[in-house]
DNA sequence: GTGAAAGCGCTAACAG
DNA sequence: CTGTTAGCGCTTTCAC
């Protein structure tokens, strides 16, 4: 069913059914009830392919992925839908599954080059106004699109050279996070830390010692402890940081772990109950990330939650700015993330301390 | 940059630019590589648009989910992406959102109609050469797409009407588990059902008591619980079965509970725990799903995972033979589980029975 | 208020 | 082997 075919049988030309679909230029009610009913009945719907040839606009929106099964990917996508549906733009989804490829060398991502131009070209072939660039980590990914000829949003991860940018606040997070422990009257606080070469490890490390520092804390180099993101690492590294070894008394121990991610909260919560400590009795924990995982531990873990679909919305917002030429500017938005109150922290200020004995 | 353009600088026609990129024609070897060499130097590329009106085939396949936030949701449009980055598909992803409008009420999706109208109508209008329809939750989905002008495949859902659908067997995958822990030497096995009103839990219910008949085990009906496949549920349930309460000894309590899904059989390893029973010692415990929460927990949980990547594949390419007309007859496919084997079931055949007296 | 007609970028007869 | 040409379905200018 063609609009032409549409046309003869409202006895009108395709201009006049044109008109009448866009509301380009005036009709007569007559002629527009005649059109709309047979519109109707016939259920036809216009072909934005040919639609967009001529128009040369597709109002369609590339969404390149690094790997649509990271947990936060989905969440990001659910947000961009859901401004796409209102600004009627359609996305079309690439998959770069690097998961697959490159797992966790987030950096070596130019192996997969040829993949990201080959993606890229396709995405241009359709015609798309713009694109959005999901990243599976947070890091800089620099010539990675190159000379784009239409604007790109790159969202969960930055690029120095183009593009804007929409990412979440890692040092002011952990920041905040680790004061609130502070706060609670802790002063014995270790670090549970994310992979070594990750970009938001070091942030949110950062983050974490500028809480310290401002509070006048330093603490010993075995309350920094690296879990590598990992839970089976935390686990393994908060169980090494928590034994009491000869010469050290319960006194040595931290009151509080302020772990990196949640999966990492959740390994510092295995290896406390192995050593029969309680929390937050004696040893409070703080996560980030406010993934699935925390939802299932007892007690409620006090964490960060990213604010994901935001950050959809905002990267399709900022990209459909670039598109009209409303705002050509190069944008980096840094969202802050939301502190989820748990009980995974004591308040020693009320509660002071005794020592640490396990049970 | 339009083909003619290229056939200008090249000094031939557009048909001869044509035929070098899509192969449609013999081209002497002279005239080929000066029109690559000009292409690569322009850095063209055709526009998918403009191909595809004239073709009128958009090798483009529309995706479309209810929720992509829904967990498994991601692995399977993974699964689709493989194979349709192989056959040279792309891929347009349609978003429903049902999650936040009707939550888990499932069967109650007649109310967003208008909203799958709508999205099919874009898909039409974009002319996808097929649809794949993903569901939230596997149930029957009738009178969704109607008389769908091109091929649909429903995934993790399906349709009495039309279009094939691609699933997994939740009655014999439950029946394996239940099996597995029959075989292992237990009689008193309880089971963790999920959401009374969901498919899948009455067919994974069905599976466990199959097992349960052909073993000629009878069980109380204490021993069959409800979690609405939430954790919090499920540990409360499991808490009330394992419970003694007067009149009881502990030889009522069952040795193994079979949770329906694995955010269940976390709630019931925390009830263990609660109740100082030690897993698989004093209880053993299965899931389903294999889900993200299972890595996490100790010890390891015995599952089953479903094949989510390989129902994407699967997906595709059924839709692409009714595409292409190879095969137009409806097909219902069902792929079996994998068992994940953990640690969480005991061996009485080796370990003979003691009395469950928790710690 | 409506229609005729050109043309978006590309493919595929057909002719040579 | 290569070029000419007619459209694919639609929008939009320009007449009327």
């Amino acid at each position: 069913m063609t609009l032409k075919e549409i046309a003869d049988l409202a006895g009108v030309s395709t201009a006049t059914v044109s008109y009448v679909i866009n509301h380009s230029a005036p009709v007569s009610d007559k002629t527009r009830s005649k059109v709309e009913k047979i519109i109707k009945e016939t259920g036809y719907h216009s072909n934005m392919l040919a639609k967009s040839l001529r128009r040369n606009e597709s109002r369609l929106i590339g969404i390149l992925v690094e790997d649509v099964t990271v947990a936060h990917t989905a969440y990001i996508i659910d947000g961009i839908n859901e401004i796409a549906e209102k600004k009627k733009y359609n996305t079309i989804l690439c998959n770069l599954r690097l998961l697959s490829k490159i797992g966790s060398r987030f950096d070596d991502i130019s192996e997969c080059q040829a993949d990201i131009d080959n993606e890229i070209n396709v995405l241009l072939s359709m015609q798309v106004d713009g694109i959005i660039y999901i990243g599976m980590h947070d890091r800089r990914i620099n010539h990675i699109v190159k000379n784009s000829p239409i604007p790109v949003v790159y969202c969960y991860c930055y690029s120095d050279n183009e593009g804007s940018s929409v990412r979440y606040n890692n040092e002011q997070t952990a920041y905040q996070l680790t004061q609130m422990v502070i706060n609670k009257g802790h002063r014995k606080i270790a670090v549970m830390n994310g992979l070594k070469t990750s970009e938001p490890a070091s942030l949110r490390f950062k983050g974490f010692m500028r809480a310290l520092e401002e509070s006048g804390i330093s603490i010993p180099d075995a309350y920094v402890a690296t879990g590598n993101w990992k839970f089976d690492d935390a686990r393994a590294a908060a169980l090494k940081m928590l034994k009491i070894e000869k010469n050290n008394t319960a006194d040595d121990r931290p009151t509080a772990i302020v772990a990196m991610n949640d999966e990492m909260a959740v390994g510092v919560y295995y290896a406390a109950e192995e050593l029969g400590l309680r929390i937050p009795d004696d040893l409070s924990v703080t996560g980030f990330d406010h993934a699935d995982v925390a939802r299932y531990i007892y007690p409620s873990l006090t964490t960060a939650e990213r604010p994901l679909q935001l950050m959809g919305y905002r990267a399709l917002e900022m990209l459909i700015e670039n598109i009209s030429g409303e705002n050509i500017c190069q944008n980096n938005a840094i969202y802050p993330c939301t502190i989820i109150n748990g009980e995974s922290i004591r308040d020693l200020n009320n509660n002071p301390v005794k020592t640490n004995m396990g049970t």
